[in-house]
DNA sequence: GTGGTCTAGACCACT
DNA sequence: GTGGTCTAGACCACG
């Protein structure tokens, strides 16, 4: 299994975003043991230091603890994780809202648009 | 006047936006004449380079024409702007579905924090 | 020249602390233009991307800003900068604190020898 | 009982520490026992084979002797153990010194910060 | 076996 | 020329 990366944006960020959606929609749980950065890499296709990468943005954003000699885990703290989860969202709806307005449409149409998209 | 950007995104991109931004809002009517490179270099507050590449960009995109030695315009052909205005609406909203789905979350949930967004 | 490099830390680690030393003794000014990534690589001695981390996790700190395509900068953000300074201050004495306790010594015996150590 | 290790320090130098920290306040006395290497692993709740480890460089440093089929003790050599103290005691102001000038503070400034933080 | 650091070198996007 | 990304491969400390 290797996975599909869209060219226009950094391997190590959709990796970054897969693991924190894999959070978000509970395929990973708090306290979970994640592979060890080689079995990984292997598994996504990229090299070895991609790998290395992603793992240590995760944990710089408080996402991931890593056990020395044991591997990488999932912090359990239960309250960091909601956050993230709710960061995450609040991200996405401004950016979609800025970029509504950057290109001059308006709310109502694009909210029209979008039901009109899901019943056609 | 110089204009804000956003530091993770390309400047020539956002100034993409911008006009087309223009375009979609009314601001800019079909047939109206751009400034030139340089005038509009020097208000962005860009390098004329960059302003060049934007102006190129859009005439490949059809939405601009250049008469020689007049200077550059925006297209009198009405169907491409609306055709225009359609692709950008629906990479708008393809982009944050697409976003949405990489992240975990439910459309349901994305769209429940929205609307509670613009009531609060 | 070239830097010399203690064996027990990260050379990335001891270019962030000399580099954020330089700012807390004034030696680099808000504002001020940082060499580029290759050039500070080659007048420490070090790989190129050694030193890219560098940068990026001077940015990730906030005390540095990169204009595309003309270099890295230090933020004007003055703010940032005291704080910077104080974060590093309480830091550098909580863990000098919690070496004395872990090691069993008092406060005083440490200050002792430390006025003693300045005038032998 | 298991101990609470800080993630970016070598445990079994946290240990080195602990114990050397022991000896340093009195809680472990000259010709004292130690426990055994898995008594104290298990106590811990450590690998064995880091605990293996912290005994063996005690043992380099001339702190503790094993005596074969009976354990290890320290040393009943009392110089030794003060000149470990003092050793323990000159780097630890060593250490503080450096990082003082590399992070571009002077002494006065930390030694000021010091003492108004005792007394707030 | 685990994560972490460093090097060397290539390629890309942006200005 | 600038920063940024990625690969390949080596070496190390830790448990």
């Amino acid at each position: 299994m290797s996975f599909d990366f869209l060219p226009d944006k950094p391997i190590y960020q959709q990796l970054i975003d897969r693991i924190t959606g894999d959070l978000i929609r509970g395929a990973l749980q708090p306290g979970e043991k994640l592979p060890s950065v080689r079995e990984y890499a292997v598994e996504a296709g990229v090299n070895a230091n991609t790998m290395q990468r992603v793992y240590k943005e995760l944990e710089g954003m408080g996402i991931t603890e890593t056990k020395r000699g044991q591997g990488t885990f999932v912090t359990e703290n239960a309250e960091r994780l909601g956050q993230l989860r709710e960061e995450k969202k609040a991200q996405l709806i401004d950016d979609f809202i800025r970029n509504i307005e950057a290109l001059g449409f308006t709310e109502e149409e694009i909210a029209e648009s979008m039901t009109r998209r899901r019943q056609p």
